[in-house]
Parts: C-alpha cells; sequence; structure tokens
DNA sequence: ATGAAAGCGCTAACAA
DNA sequence: TTGTTAGCGCTTTCAT
C-alpha cells in the first residue's frame, strides 16, 4: 500500500478514526495518555503520512503562498524568493513560483492557477501596468491576501512595498555627473511598468539640477531584457549619438549594454560607464563595472511578507503602501543619508 | 461567498452536479449542446473556480514536482529551477521549491513535507551522502517518482544525472597547468558529498599528468559557502603556503576566496588563477576573474524532468545514471572535445 | 475518553 | 442525457 490512512490506523487498533485524529493531532484532553502513545507508536511503525491535501479541503487552505515574479534568473528575484521562503516556512507555508516570463497572459494564467490551487496569500511583481486589472479586482474580491512589491501598481489601493526609485534614480545619475560624465545615455523601461516613469523622472530631474539641457534623443525606451539593452545601445550607435554613459532601467538591460559595448571596443567604466538600479548585493560585488544601486531585497522579501501574513491572519488589516528608503550602496561606498529630494 | 463551487452552479440552474461537473471538464459526449452552454455561461459569470484541492484529494495527486536543492543563491539553483519549470508548467504541472540549506535535517524535514503534501515526484540535490538514506528509501517504497541531479549517490539505485565531474576537474587543473601555474591550491568539498572525490581524483590525476608532485597541504578540505572559501584562502595564508592558483569545489567558495584574494591585495588572475566546477553561463558571462567549467545546466534540467516524467508515467520505468558530458565552456573559449579520461 | 456521522468539493460508477 | 450515490482522507460537532 502506498500511502496509510486514519483508517488503516483505527482498523489495525479496533477503534475509531476520531479517536486517531485526535491522538495524531496531539489532542492530550481528549485520549488516554495509554491510547494516543498506542496510537503514535503503530502510526510511526505503519508508516503514515498525514495527507494534507485532505487537510487543506477541509480547512479551505493550502498552506501555500504564491510568488509571481517577472522572471527568475536575476539575482533580485532569487534573493527575494530565498527571503519569503525563509520566513514563512517557519510558519508552516510552503510557496509555489511562477514566472509571467514579461507576459501579461502569462501572468493571468498564473494567477488563475493560484486562484484554483486555493493559495492563501499572493506575493506578486507585475509584468504590466494595466494588462491584469481585472484579474487583481477578482483576487481581490475572493478576499486572497496579495502584496505588490518591486514593480507595484500605484492605482490599486492594495497593499504594496517597494524602494523609492525616484530618489535612487536620481541619486545614480547624480553620481554618474559628479563622476564627470556628462552624456548620459538612458535606457528606460517600457511605459506598462510603474517604476519607469519615476525612474525617468529621477534622470531627468538630476540633470536639471546640474543644469545639463535633457536630450530626448538620448532616451530609449525597450524592454527589459539582456538582448534589448544590446539592441539599444547597437541603435544608439546606428543613430550615431554621442554619450560617455549609460543609465539603465534594469540589471538585465544593462548585462546586454554592457555586452555590447564591449564588443565594440570600449571599456567600462573608463569610457563608458554604466550603471543600473536594481543592483543586489550580488550582483554589485560581481559585476565591478557597473555601478548598481543595491537594493535592499532581503528587507523587501520581509517587509512584504509580513504585510501579506498580516492580510492572511485578517483580511481587513489596513492596506499600507511602503517605500523603502533606507540606505543605498554605490560599489563599496555606502550612503546612509540619500540626497534631498528637492532638484 | 468567496468561492462558487458545482454544487452552487447546480443549484442555480436546478440540475445535478455530476452534470455541471462533466460539462465543466468538457464531456461533449455525455452533456447536450445546450446545458453545457449554459452550465459554462453561468459558472462564468459566478465567477467559478475549480477547486484543485478537492479534485487532487479525489486524483490522489497534487500535479506539483517538488524540487531540493542545497541553495538557491547561485545561478546554478535558479537556471535548474527555472528548466525544470517550464518544461512541467506546460504538462499541468507546478513545482514546488525547498532548500536543504546544506543541512540533513532541514533536508529531512523538507522531504517530509513533500510526501505529506502528496507531489507527483521529487527532483534533489542532496546535501549529504549517506544521512538522509532512510528517508530515500521510504519515498522509494512509497512508489514516488525520485530523481537525483548534480550532487547524486552512487550506491543508490535510482535514476540521476550529472554531469562528468572527474573529466571537468581533470581539464579546469590541466588549463591551469597549460597557462603556467604550478602550484595549484584546492578548496575541496567535504567529503560527505560525492562529487568531492570524483573532482579531488581529477586534480591529483591532472598534477601526474604534468608530472608535478601531489602536496597534500594544498588541499584543504571545508564547506561549501562563500565564507568557507575565504577562509580556505586565509588559513593558507597563515600556514605560509605557497600557491599560485586556486581550485574550487563550488562557485561559492570561488566568490569567497576572490574576495579574500582580493583584500590580500592579489590581482586576479594574474597573480592568482581561481577556478571552479559548476560555472554557470551567467558566472562565466559575470566573473571574467574566475575561470569556470560551464555547466549545461538547462541540459541536466531536462534530462532530470524527462527522467523524472517518464516515472511518474510508469513507475516502473528502468533506473537510469545520465552523466553529461558533450560540452566545456572555459571563459570564451568552447572545447566540443574535452581531453581523454587516461591520465 | 471514545464513537458515529456529517461534510469539505469533486468525480465516477451505476441507475434511470 | 441526466441524476443518485459513494467516497477520496481528514476534522469536528454531537452523542454516549
Amino acid at each position: 500500500m502506498k500511502y496509510v490512512t486514519i483508517k488503516d490506523i483505527a482498523a489495525a487498533l479496533g477503534i475509531s478514526k476520531s479517536t486517531v485524529s485526535r491522538a495524531l493531532n496531539g489532542d492530550v484532553k481528549n485520549v488516554s495518555k495509554e491510547t494516543l502513545q498506542k496510537i503514535v507508536d503503530t502510526a510511526a511503525s505503519m508508516g503514515y503520512r498525514r495527507n494534507e491535501l485532505a487537510v487543506n479541503l477541509r480547512a479551505k487552505s493550502n498552506h501555500v503562498i504564491g510568488i509571481l515574479v517577472p522572471e527568475i534568473t536575476t539575482p533580485f528575484a532569487m534573493s527575494f524568493i530565498a527571503s519569503v521562503q525563509k520566513i514563512v516556512s517557519a510558519k508552516g507555508y510552503r510557496v509555489s513560483i511562477a514566472f509571467s516570463n514579461e507576459s501579461p497572459e502569462t501572468e493571468r494564467m498564473n494567477l488563475e492557477m493560484f486562484i484554483n490551487s486555493r493559495v492563501d496569500g499572493i506575493l506578486i511583481s507585475t509584468c504590466h501596468n494595466t494588462a491584469n486589472l481585472s484579474t487583481y479586482e477578482d483576487i481581490l474580491q475572493r478576499k486572497i491576501p496579495l502584496v505588490f512589491f518591486d514593480r507595484t501598481i500605484a492605482e490599486l489601493p492594495v497593499s504594496s512595498v517597494r524602494s523609492n526609485d525616484y530618489i535612487k534614480s536620481f541619486f545614480m545619475v547624480e553620481h554618474l555627473i559628479m563622476s564627470g560624465k556628462r552624456k548620459i545615455l538612458h535606457i528606460a523601461g517600457p511605459n506598462h511598468i510603474q517604476n519607469t516613469i519615476e525612474r525617468t523622472r529621477g534622470y531627468r530631474d538630476a540633470l536639471a539640477k546640474f543644469r545639463i539641457p535633457f536630450n530626448p534623443e538620448l532616451v530609449v525606451q525597450c524592454g527589459v531584457g539582456v538582448e534589448d539593452g544590446s539592441a539599444a545601445i547597437e541603435q544608439a550607435f546606428q543613430k550615431g549619438l554621442d554619450f560617455d554613459a549609460v543609465f539603465c532601467f534594469t540589471e538585465t538591460q544593462a548585462f546586454g549594454a554592457k555586452r555590447c559595448l564591449q564588443e565594440h571596443g570600449f571599456a567600462i567604466p573608463a569610457d563608458v560607464a554604466i550603471c543600473c538600479m536594481s543592483g543586489t548585493i550580488l550582483s554589485t560585488l560581481v559585476y565591478p563595472q557597473i555601478t548598481a544601486v543595491e537594493q535592499q531585497v532581503e528587507e523587501m522579501g520581509e517587509v512584504a511578507t509580513s504585510l501579506l501574513l498580516d492580510k492572511i491572519n485578517d483580511f481587513s488589516a489596513p492596506e499600507q503602501t511602503i517605500i523603502l528608503n533606507a540606505k543605498m550602496v554605490i560599489r563599496n561606498s555606502t550612503v546612509e543619508n540619500p540626497p534631498a529630494e528637492n532638484a
């Protein structure tokens, strides 16, 4: 027999299912010491394994947290997942991971899978600003706890946690300018990602602070992948644009940009500096050529998880928007107090 | 109401649950066209979502593949998971991810969680050679399909897929020697990991081929983490060991070794070269200072998954041990034919 | 302290 | 074509 059930144990001992169930759940008050011991022993010897499926069906809960991310290959996603996993596993939840692969349809499919499998809560970093609004609404109507992280949607009255894109972006560009760069190419994200706007605003305001005229030609909007970053640089060369630095929307774009620039024989950062947001501890360690703002991913994971667990415990918990802004690291220099927001 | 059930739909339409169930499963043969349409429509308008929990309890299957890895922060683990996820999600399975964190107890706990939640199959990269043998046996007795990958256990007659550690290791060390290094420090893995033995054998044989005497002092056995790698180097300095290259067991050790060496003012790879196995595409791209053998992670994921799916379809499918040996990449030079195994 | 019975939501014989 | 019934494995009143 593949799995033994409480029924089997009950039969073996000539007692009722209920008593077995109680004993196995450590109900000391309602089972005599001897029977309890007897049950626990035979359960062990028969190789009993509680069927979570049945428990969950009854409890109408899966003890699973769904995490939905646009991609899984960057250290950012990994660290976030690891951070969440660490916390919730201690509370008896498992995590189920899905990728949208930057496609709203895939995102929706996976969300529906989450709903169908009755996850207890969902953490999501969206791939599109508007495409799946109705699905989010659906989730909320079903009272499934939902928390957005990193790529959030401002219009939605839902708990979310993200970093201050504007100020970090501003600071990155300021950093480039202060290291002598003036012609900064900005590889921006697509319009359907909220963060794009804030980061581009940071870019513009930093230029303004140093009275560098804004040149729209130096802003290239494209996808967020490695190839997009590479193509953006290639395209800049085709157009004959002159630039001494590149400010990318994503890490992945930065990888592509770096690759393309190096193929063209540029030294980094001597000839062209590259910088990006979403730099994790790992990537700052790892890509010394690319200047990056360290995201406090672990903290983001902790905050998002705590928000979610709150909602799981009490769905009427207030919706909160938390913007992480505490600490930024550029290369090896730690900056505790980011520059003021007023340009 | 949070979720509507087939019972609700049946009641709303004044028909029986079974018909609703049939219709919702697209049983065209046994439901009239009109009722089917009617049912599908009201299901949609009522916001019906199939309760997988119930379906799974009945089907005694979760449609979940459990993946258990020692850690999740390296690109290796990530790419593997992503590769598996891509394949199985197309077949209607989800993946559930757990980490052993290099601890046998955690590994066992997570395996039991997998058993309890009735996963359809398990992919595991072990953290210890012998510690959990009884748990693996248990899983096999329960006829839960199990496939080992990367960190496999030779003694167990269970399907597994790994790369040829010996030959890759041999090749890496040969590569170091041919680039002029002679005093090669080997940061080995712990004895309880199978792969350690093969890799160290490759190290010794490569030395032998070039008639470089084997110096046991130059082999440091330690854990597989970043800090272990760093500590190993530190310790080598303390001992006053002289070395011009470091051959690490894991990528993570290599990161630590690199950090420590750089803190001591060494240029890499000019002063001291570092190389490691388990280098993924990403890490070779990313750590140009560290020479690495590219693992064909994606292929490993594909092979392991296919082995597992075979077992899921037919548990009596033959156990296979597959050793990936096709292609190795060092930096940017591709070597299609690794050197012969005879030293 | 223990047992009987109902039910979580769904599917699949078997009947009609 | 549709309905009735039983049951997946478990928990939990309600009796005893």
